[in-house]
DNA sequence: CGGGTCTTTGATACTCTTCAACACCCGTGG
DNA sequence: CCACGGGTGTTGAAGAGTATCAAAGACCCG
């Protein structure tokens, strides 16, 4: 069986990101086997069953988390009790970097997941010494910044099917990376979830998933996964902002 | 006439942002004298007049910048031909940081602007030597993450008036930062590039004006400035999402 | 003082939210 | 193996709020 680098072992960590660069500057593979390494010395691995919370908002922030495995989801609970879903994290995906010591908002297991866990000040000691694993964490942050805005463009929009459609195109290029786009597409999160990170209602979610599959872009095979009908018109209708 | 941080002399690069870890191992004063110094003579000084685009969304990103004075805005336009503002940057903020060597936003100077500006490549081989300074950086980029993610949350809010609130509270602690609030807020930028930031349109920014007013809660003063009346109310109306 | 830009105000249509009831899926227990 | 129950997801109807189109008003600069 040939290995994927989608499916690396989750014993050593990985970063997703996009250097900031041009590619003939690009000295970093994002993380070399060193670094990797280093990373594992300094931080202790955590399993999560879906629903753990990984650490709760306000709470005092000693560590910083990457994913090894599996789904995790960023929140934050309003006065209102609405819940706002931030992000959802995947594997290689750095979090926990927090405001004056306290973490700003809660984490959650969506799946099974394995995490890396890395003490604060022993990773803040270790990147002061390393500035080429520094340098790797400056660009994933930049990555994350960057996703954060993609969220906020979406959550822009105003037409419900709309912002689901770009949802779906997120999590789908998420899966192809590199490769030819996958026209099945997991969604481990739940309709809940989705509808917290696109803004909308769950029953607005529902209706736009129903929008949809009559406009015979996209299929719902069960309730974690898409089938893409028609990529280019939905990629289209993502794209009309 | 004592000098104040605030007012500090816009000869040197300062940086805007609340670290992570907690006081007691608050080993920065965000930017030492010597990385102030170290970036300064890495980067060089722009003037820019009001509306003077700093670069364009697409372009080659050679290079970063900090805001050593004045106001810009980071900005996007949609095929639909709306406008959205991702960020105000003010004095002491960072911005630049692109995705493969192209910039994916542009930024335009919304006042009278002076900015620091950093080649990349410099930058990148001076971060990597100098795990300190780089480790400001990493700071810094993770609060406009939060910030970043600060407004998400204020998207997230449905009703116009709410938007409005909790932007002039954004507004407002940014120019008292650790003093008492201030009464008089300045809105450097018009009401369409505030409606492009809250994701309304500039009817919808005017008229929730108008409602803040008739409750007593602010008093708009010309086009380009807010007294609080009631700070409190204010708040309160902007917290409760 | 005048032109042009920016802003405010008004009326209508549209979309999403909300509240409510129903359908579905899955694990549990009989 | 099947029935049951709770959480999860779907569908329906009414109401609230903003976007849009249109026009008048305020402000700024030359």
């Amino acid at each position: 069986m040939v290995k994927s680098p989608q499916s690396a072992p989750a014993t050593l960590p990985r970063f997703r990101a996009v250097p900031f660069l041009t590619p003939p500057t690009i000295t970093t593979a994002v993380l070399t086997e060193r670094q990797r390494r280093e990373l594992m010395r300094i931080g202790t691995k955590v399993h999560l069953t879906p629903r753990t919370i990984a650490y709760r908002e306000g709470s005092a922030a000693d560590n910083a988390f990457i994913v090894l495995d599996g789904v995790v989801k960023g929140y934050r609970d309003m006065p209102s009790g609405r819940r706002t879903v931030f992000a959802f994290l995947f594997s290689r995906d750095l979090f926990g970097l927090a405001e004056r010591g306290r973490y700003l908002n809660s984490t959650q297991a969506v799946t099974q997941s394995t995490l890396l866990r890395l003490p604060m000040r022993d990773l803040a000691a270790a990147l002061k010494q390393d500035g080429d694993l520094q340098f790797e964490f400056l660009t994933k942050i930049t990555h994350e910044l960057r996703e954060s805005q993609r969220r906020a463009m979406l959550i822009t929009r105003r037409d419900a099917p709309g912002r689901l459609a770009m949802f779906l195109m997120l999590m789908a290029e998420r899966v192809a990376i590199g490769v030819r786009p996958a026209h099945v597409v997991p969604l481990p999160m739940s309709r809940s979830d989705i509808a917290a990170y696109l803004g909308l209602s769950l029953e607005s979610v529902s209706r736009s998933a129903a929008v949809l599959e009559h406009r015979m872009l996209v299929k719902f095979e069960g309730r974690h996964a898409v089938r893409l009908i028609n990529p280019e018109g939905l990629a289209k209708l993502a794209a009309a902002v």
